[in-house]
DNA sequence: AATGAATGAGTATTCATTCAT
DNA sequence: AATGAATGAATACTCATTCAT
């Protein structure tokens, strides 16, 4: 009952295509999220044939979460990549801070995937963004563990603490696929990290004022 | 031939069944998401018929534009209604942090409207995400040049700075659906407000000030 | 995201519109199949489009199995009316079997679609097929019992010779199809009566009629 | 870029690997029909590509219709051998029905592929059931005639009576699969047999016989 | 105003068939 | 001969939108 015509034959490794498949997936669910996206459009801008994409993935479902499961593994790995070769507490949170600029301001696409996904499947067990979230906030908490232990840290609950930097990571996630954000990248990670060490206080060396507030209080 | 009897529902004041299909449209939405929602359910879950729905609202889109809306709105102006009546820069701060805490807290299904739907439409000129954002930085970015006017705050640039803390309270909205937080609403209020004034950073001339802290715990 | 078009309009009484679809499955089910049958087509040559269809049945498999039943209560209904109507075992077993030879005669795709089902869905606890097999054998084992009761059938097991009888009755719709049989309706009766009465033995006892018989011709 | 290993099936005897698919597409296409049994399951489960079916079978159709055939030629191949070892026409008409019933004891497969067929390919100018019902008919008419002439038969139309057991038997094949029988084989064989030759009816003239029969038991 | 039957464009998914290796 | 990746026509089904009542 079918009468197949051909096209083109390009046999590719499969674990190649695949990737191939997925990046492309990526790009276009970022920009035209899951609904407005069909398997079609992913086959056609690849040169390949929407059975090919059925090859590879069960369903137009399956795709996206295998996309937006490589964009997350993506960023967690770069991650805990730069966190490693950073030494000592400050040195970690501005790794993971950095890590994450970089990371959305490289890939625009990826951001998006990611910040996108919760909207789709809410039945999901762990939501992408979910994943990340907690990823950073188990890194977090041990880096400000470490930090209060060494003095570097001021005394705060860890856990509380890791979860509201936590917060301010994802909000910048969310943030910058609208282009929120002043000036180049390392100024805004300088930015943020000042304001997260510091808070936006009128702090430290401003004894006098500080010793004012606490008069008033 | 048979025409049956059509169970013709009550009349309603047409703002106020205007007002209902948007609220039950707001929970529905953020339960399920823009493309797992149709209108047949919208209707049917306020016991009118589908046509009624178009009555009130040219589209889906439409709907749920108007059901987003809806609920910044709510949001905006509770934001604005407590930062006007709180006094000083930090307590300005903290209205705002509040209303957005105790907003997300109270009404689950708003917040997750308006999270979700980034993810939708990216071809409205201005996301609803981002018009609250908006909002936020430009009450955040007046309340901060007061302060650092009042020497309350610490010399940063307004604008970068309110960036910043607009993205750690979109991170908490993001983060609600999620259950991240520990503690309760008052709680993590004040653990923000710390965080947000004071940084993570054992500050040198803060010396004094923690070393009271301290003791005082 | 969807833009439909207008065509017809006529409200139907849903009854009635539900009927409609249902005969028209018949017949084109019998004719093509399942498989070669879409709703598309089923929908199109009653000039109603295939959502319609959908309005009706939750699926095609459903309407083909609705459709299927209602050729099978036909039947049924058919076969228990004569049978009631009838005095007398012999009398009750040739109005059955006359049921079964009139009802197909009068409905080829009737009679298809019944003989077709056992192709499809044979995951069904009960198919159709069997369910009709089922309904005859009853029925013939109440009148064939009664009938040995009353000595006018032989001494045999009701049970196993009602499973014969009911399999030559299906094997008479099967063969139906095909256009096995010759001669009128009315002859094919008599013709199986005879031979469902007598067999085709030439009896012993039988030597009278039998010399009659030839005689005659 | 990687061109990986391919298992290369140990070549096989052509005519053998031919009946080998034949064999299991017949058992396949008997348990989920034709629509629901796809190429690739059937190459599968023989531990074969699916190209490879193609190599033998031009098209899926043409295997199903192969298939039939092959089931076909065996019952056939059975009847006629059976028929034509038993002597006399009574016994040439049980070793038919005979062959009928233990064929499709013995391969419940065989005995849906050929139900099944009429279902699909209803363009066939002949369809598998109808030539076996055909060549019943042939057999049985050469039978009945020849009893009719020696006097062991009732004078009845030799045609008229072939067809009625024909769909005898056919209403036995259909009635197989759904397990509609009492008792053994040879039971039903001997049930069978006993209905085809006597009838039902407490034969007037056969008082004598049935006394006699009736002292047997 | 309200209803809900009717519509049909839009899409995910399947699977027979081909063909480069 | 054998393989299985690639192809794309065919289709079931959904659901936003319309409109006759």
């Amino acid at each position: 009952m079918t009468r197949p015509k051909r096209r083109r034959r390009t046999r590719l490794d499969p674990s190649l295509r695949r990737r191939e498949i997925l990046e492309k997936a990526v790009v276009l669910f970022a920009r035209n999220g899951y609904g407005r996206t069909d398997v079609e459009t992913v086959a056609r801008s690849l040169g390949i044939a929407k059975g090919t994409v059925y090859l590879y993935f069960r369903s137009k479902r399956e795709l996206f979460l295998a996309a937006v499961e490589y964009a997350v593994r993506r960023l967690t790995e770069k991650i805990d990549e730069e966190v490693r070769q950073a030494s000592g507490p400050v040195q970690k949170v501005k790794a993971l801070v950095g890590a994450h600029f970089r990371f959305f301001d490289e890939d625009q696409a990826f951001a998006e995937v990611i910040a996108r996904e919760g909207g789709e499947f809410r039945t999901r067990a762990e939501t992408t963004y979910d994943s990340i979230h907690t990823h950073n906030a188990r890194r977090l908490e041990e880096i400000v563990a470490s930090g209060v232990g060494l003095g570097v840290f001021r005394r705060t609950d860890p856990r509380e603490t890791s979860e509201i930097l936590a917060n301010l990571l994802s909000g910048t996630i969310y943030a910058h696929p609208y282009g929120h954000r002043t000036g180049k990248v390392a100024d805004a990670i300088e930015a943020t990290m000042k304001f997260l060490l510091h808070g936006i206080a009128a702090g430290a060396g401003n004894g006098t004022r500080n010793a004012l507030k606490r008069r008033r209080k």
